[in-house]
DNA sequence: CTAAATACTATTG
DNA sequence: CAATAGTATTTAG
């Protein structure tokens, strides 16, 4: 997945007024739901538990299902509030190979005290394929939740070299 | 506007 | 360990 990625915010209204009508498609291993002029909204994996959930989120608006190829260079549009943005575009910062607690990210986003908001935030991430919120755990070092199960976010994790087993050091 | 819910944390017993 | 209160913010009614 070596996408450029630009990332443009909205907030919620001004999504729904400026796009009443969305695109969405299966292409490949990829589900994904654009603006009609081609601006990515949301992505998941197409094995994705709770695919049909990403599409509830969009209820307001008109879902057309269209062909969609997957550009090279993805320009995100990303309708959230303003912490919700704060906290994502945190998370583009966390550098690969290293972890953040809650803690940690809520710091960065001068709220230490948010962080039962800001670990709300990271859950609301509609494109988590892009955002790397599974650098993202505990405290204490437990894993916390993944939208595609904690297997999937501790593999992640040990391909990009972090040392799980020293993380979980009270888990299990 | 109010009340409920949260992919958390720190503090108890 | 587990239960619980506390925190800030979003959502739903």
């Amino acid at each position: 997945m070596n996408h450029q990625i630009h990332l443009q915010f909205t907030s919620k209204k001004d999504f729904l007024k400026s796009y009443p009508t969305l695109h969405y498609d299966v292409s490949g291993e990829w589900f994904i739901v654009t603006t009609p002029d081609a601006k990515v909204c949301a992505l998941a994996l197409v094995s994705f538990p709770h695919s049909e959930n990403l599409l509830n989120r969009y209820q307001k608006h008109k879902l057309v299902k269209t062909k969609i190829e997957l550009p090279f260079s993805l320009h995100c549009l990303l309708a959230g509030t303003p912490l919700q943005q704060q906290v994502w575009k945190a998370l583009l910062e966390i550098p690969k190979g290293s972890v953040w607690s809650y803690q940690q990210l809520a710091t960065h986003v001068k709220k230490p005290k948010a962080v039962r908001a800001i670990a709300n935030a990271v859950g609301a991430n509609p494109i988590s394929p892009l955002i790397p919120c599974h650098r993202i755990i505990r405290n204490n070092g437990l894993i916390g939740g993944y939208y595609w199960g904690v297997e999937e976010k501790l593999k992640l994790l040990k391909e990009e070299g972090v040392n799980v087993a020293a993380l979980k050091k009270t888990f299990i």
